[in-house]
RNA sequence: GGGGCUGUAGCUCAGAUGGAUAGAGCGUCGGUUUCCUAAACCGUAGGUCGCGAGUUCGAAUCUCGCCAGCCCCA
């Protein structure tokens, strides 16, 4: 595993954030996850032991925080099984249980509570180690996870809804990474879609240009930006004349898929520089990729091909003789593949009823796969790839280096010529496979995953991960901005969609520049003093912090409606807020430096002694929260919702500007407490720019 | 016709695996700056967790029905 993923680099300045180091070896201290895991852990043995119980060890936060750190219920449950009065079993757990390193004591609550109260000092230094830690080298013999993002089809500009995939992708990959795991990033290039053939007749049919004119068009810097334009202005001569635009696609299309003539030419080069100007766009926000699989060698090197022969072979698709779909390909399709036994006799009864009337036999709910025609529908194409991943195809492709990445960034391609002699091995096949697709694609996974089932790798498909997001629409405030024309149903809903084909929405560079030129004149005002370099990347670290933060805050299956004012808001629960916080620590840092305070000699037992109640309460909660990001990470991951790890850096950053409105640090006469509030301070910032750096976020040095 | 998602404060949203008095941001109103930079902080008001039943010691969370909105498949 030589190449692709960053290795023995100590600390990134770019990412302002430590990566992954080849030697080091990562101690994870027991801040909260780990302390939580090990009490439930022994209560559950406990309970085994003592009761010969068997139960789920359910634990949670308590309200508030005189509660202790950890609590569990699960004396109503032993209730339940030993019929006793659950305070009383509660009452005698917490006097037997013996000691477990890093909590204190155990104490019974309400009804029937058991709330741990951790031991502070233990805690702080164990966050102290933590912080200090590195982060773990992925182990080599650990099978990788690919995440597959972005996928744009390169036939335009990315819009603000494809920033919501990279950005929740790329997020992801960052939290897996954390956590240890060995993590791949592909992205998806349909460069033989319907979408690139639309673009090619706009350029050969629509304006008559020769493939030499498109080549020289294509080198222009805003290239996506035109494609933009005419994709929508093809999407209206075709509604002109259905029949001719439907005979136009299905040559053009046809074009591509066997790779000839000046079609296939143009198609290659619009896709080709639509793809560095993505490449361009998502670098603005520090998302990178490992490897652009490409459409076209699915096709070329024939995997389409292998897996059409291995689905036919296993039974899995069969070809329908007769009804609608006579002539096509189909993999049989039940709705309703849930457990829910009564409403699934329900439907297979209605299904059996339906085979019975008529259609001899055929499903009207059959998924066509290869159309009567003999063309293959993407679905099927995105079977043989999500084979390909999981190195079941028995092929591999070959690899170049994509001519023009960004700055500095190495990005393999494939290609279907000869491999370039040191590209990694991509075709390791992966453990678990996570497509960040939006949720309305959720029936085409289902149905990806049930050809790999039918293919009999249930593991495959069962470590299919649809990674599913609701879309991003624009409020009609925002659309009325974009000067779009809304139809009078479309003003009465609360949001409008984005569409490519009307070549309505927000286009990435252009909410970028807008942020960047808001947050500019933010620093401008702040920092007149500041070189002009250093203006521009503070207001470019904020810029992308805005919005990242803000495509991240919503959980998945939330629809975001998307407001300038909103995406452009610096207060309250944003990224920038986050940031803030930081850069009040490093001030707070510079000072201390310049006023060049006598260090005194550290008392180990003063930390424990400041975290004292009751006094300590605000700092014990304050260093809790720092001590608590791998609880988010692990949350994260568990829920795959990377809006875990954002709440997190919004209430760490909240908890510090609370701490930092009640004490003031160097003014601090007690020099035992300031060390300690000093290094307090120190630990937040660690944890803060570390949870920042998940989400892609820098924090700048002053803003 | 079938499948899925959503409904929580004026607005936008958190409440993972059922748990203690349902939270945050924005907005409202009122305050805080001789400074470790106020992109901040404090206080204030604001709730039938869509409606109705059920399961449970306990339901915003699980089940069923209904209403409303959105999406997908044919």
């Amino acid at each position: 595993m030589v190449g692709y993923f960053p290795r023995a680099t100590r600390f990134d300045p770019r990412r302002g954030h430590l990566l992954y180091s080849g030697d080091s070896h990562w101690t994870r201290g027991p801040v909260y996850q780990t302390l939580t895991n090990r009490l439930r852990e022994a209560l559950g043995r406990h309970v085994r032991e003592r009761y010969g119980a068997e139960v789920q060890i359910v634990l949670s936060r308590p309200p508030k925080l005189e509660m202790g750190e950890a609590a569990s219920p699960v004396c109503f449950e032993l209730a339940k099984q030993l019929k006793r009065p659950p305070r009383q079993i509660a009452q005698e757990i917490a006097a037997n249980f013996g000691k477990v390193p890093g909590i204190s004591r155990l104490e019974v609550a309400g009804g029937g509570y058991l709330n741990a109260y951790f031991d502070r000092g233990a805690f702080w230094e164990s966050a102290q180690k933590e912080a200090s830690g590195r982060r773990p080298a992925p182990l080599e013999d650990q099978r990788k996870i690919i995440v597959e993002h972005t996928s744009i089809n390169p036939n335009k500009a990315a819009h603000i809804g494809h920033l919501r995939n990279a950005v929740l992708g790329d997020t992801m990959v960052q939290i897996l990474r954390h956590a240890g795991k060995r993590v791949q990033i592909q992205n998806y290039i349909d460069n033989t879609g319907v979408q690139v053939a639309d673009v090619v007749i706009g350029f050969l049919r629509m304006e008559q240009r020769t493939a030499t004119s498109v080549m020289m068009l294509a080198k222009e810097p805003k290239f996506d930006y035109y494609c933009w334009d005419l994709y929508a202005k093809v999407t209206n001569f075709f509604a002109e004349d259905p029949e001719r635009a439907g005979k136009l696609r299905a040559e053009t299309l046809k074009a591509l898929e066997e790779n000839r003539g000046e079609d296939a030419e143009v198609a290659q080069v619009v896709a080709d520089a639509i793809v560095t100007c993505h490449l361009r766009s998502m670098a603005r926000l520090d998302i990178h990729y490992d490897l652009l699989a490409r459409e076209s060698e699915i096709l070329h090197l024939k995997f389409w091909d292998t897996a059409f022969e291995m689905l036919k072979e296993s039974g899995a698709i069969h070809l329908a003789t007769s009804g609608k779909m006579k002539g096509c390909w189909v993999l049989p399709w039940e709705e309703n593949t849930s457990p829910n036994t009564e409403h699934q006799e329900r439907t297979r009864d209605t299904e059996k009823r339906k085979r019975a009337e008529g259609d001899a036999g055929e499903n009207e709910q059959d998924k066509i796969i290869v159309r009567s025609n003999g063309t293959v529908t993407y679905v099927g194409k995105d079977i043989a790839y999500q084979l390909w991943k999981f190195g079941l195809l028995g092929k591999d492709f070959c690899y170049r280096k994509w001519p023009e990445s960004p700055a500095g960034q190495t990005v393999w391609a494939t290609t279907s010529r000869k491999s370039e002699p040191d590209a990694p091995h991509f075709g390791e096949a992966a453990a678990t496979v996570y497509n960040v697709i939006d949720v309305r694609q959720a029936y085409l996974q289902d149905v990806v995953a049930e050809g790999l089932r039918r293919l009999g790798h249930t593991e495959a498909a069962k470590n299919s991960v649809h990674f599913a997001y609701e879309i991003v629409a624009l409020t009609p405030r925002c659309a009325a901005e974009l000067n779009y024309e809304l139809s009078p149903e479309e003003a009465k809903k609360p949001y409008v969609e984005v569409s490519g084909r009307k070549g309505f929405g927000v286009k990435a560079d252009d909410l970028i520049d807008r942020l960047e030129a808001a947050t500019l004149g933010e620093v401008l005002q702040r920092h007149a003093e500041m070189i002009e370099k250093e203006q521009k990347r503070t207001a470019h670290a904020i810029a992308v912090s805005a919005l990242r933060f803000f495509l991240l805050k919503f959980t998945r299956n939330s629809i975001i409606a998307f407001d300038f004012k909103d995406a452009l808001s610096f207060e309250g629960e944003t990224g920038p807020y986050c940031q803030y916080a930081v850069v009040r620590i490093r001030g707070i840092r510079r000072k201390g430096a310049e006023a060049a305070l006598a260090t005194v000699k550290w008392n180990p037992d003063a930390a424990g002694q400041c975290l004292a109640e009751p006094d300590g309460a605000d700092l014990w909660e304050l260093l809790l929260s720092a001590g608590s990001l791998d609880y988010a990470v692990d949350a994260a991951i568990a829920t795959q919702e990377p809006a875990f790890v954002a709440k997190y850096a919004f209430q760490l950053a909240q908890a510090f500007n609370n701490f930092y409105h009640k004490h003031h640090i160097l003014s601090e006469v007690n020099e035992q407490k300031r060390t300690f509030l000093l290094q307090l301070t120190e630990l937040v910032e660690t944890q803060l720019v570390r949870a920042l750096g998940l989400l892609g976020i820098e924090a700048p040095e002053k803003m």
